[in-house]
DNA sequence: TTATAACCAAGTAAATGACTAGGTAATTAT
DNA sequence: ATAATTACCTAGTCATTTACTTGGTTATAA
């Protein structure tokens, strides 16, 4: 599992989407100016989400993107697999040098950890996090009050 | 949040020291071995891990290095952001350039998202990795199990 | 028929990833 | 004391990835 910024780029400009999809396709230009991102970057991230089917392209003057499904039916996962790629780590190769075990144990421990993140990661979708996250504290607020939701310095969370 | 296989290296460096580190220090130089991992590049790693306090050298022959402290006190969330840097985006700076609050929308989305992985990596301690996943099949399965868990080729899972 | 948009290809500067080379400093064994 | 072993430190390198730019082509609505 990769999880970088080109990931979030994905992420933030389908939940544009999401929130001004439902009255006309949505144009890259408009997503370009509201996140802060470039035209051609864009561009290069939909070609990549188009082919997974997660965006439906509609060319012309009017045109833009739409969501390729509905929006409870995608994914945070999907979104960054089709940008980011899976990375396939590990595995060393099932058979070969595996080192008294020991290799493949740890390779094993982290397959694991990968395998729930990525199933987290599916089970929240885009309509999910819209509608927790987004509407009920909607527009800018000044700052404090999002300081208090970081969990940075907090050590609290201790459940599996 | 930023997961690469820098992380990955970070923690299956870890999760060595957590089973092979109850008789004696584990040198770089064995990790270095098992894990197929650069001797140097993991003098780098623990460098960093070393600052935040992860993991304690001991210098000399017989030396190597030591959990920080207990395996259960150490989360994943740890580990990857003494190596990964946690970088901390959007913010868009609490005040300037909100768009319409779209952006800040979009960017609160984002960071509501990014607590969440946040505190599920946080809520993963070595001790609790190694005790569910690692001991039960241990050793080095021949490959067909594993490849039923991993979600890479498979389009079967959409329920939220 | 023209403007608007998606689409496409190639190249680029900067950052990151993973590694190499070549040290110094502390500690144990001889 | 001396030598071996290990952590610890600095700098540099090459390949890949990021994020972006330039310069197109197609499709479609006005």
């Amino acid at each position: 599992m990769r999880l970088s910024t080109k990931g979030r780029y994905a992420v933030t400009a389908m939940l544009d989407l999401t929130l001004n999809g439902s009255d006309g396709p949505v144009t890259l230009a408009e997503i370009s100016e509201t996140q802060g991102i470039s035209l051609s970057y864009l561009e290069q991230l939909f070609a990549a989400l188009r082919s997974k089917q997660l965006v439906k392209g509609v060319r012309g003057p009017g045109g833009g993107y739409y969501l390729g499904r509905e929006a409870d039916e995608i994914s945070i996962a999907d979104i960054i697999c089709a940008v980011d790629e899976w990375v396939e780590f590990t595995r060393c190769g099932g058979n070969r040098d595996c080192q008294d075990g020991k290799r493949c144990l740890t390779h094993n421990l982290w397959d694991d950890l990968s395998n729930e993140i990525f199933s987290f990661l599916q089970s929240i979708t885009l309509a999910e996090l819209v509608e927790r996250g987004g509407l009920k504290e909607q527009g800018c607020r000044k700052e404090k009050e999002k300081a208090s939701i970081m969990p940075t310095a907090t050590a609290d969370t201790a459940a599996a």
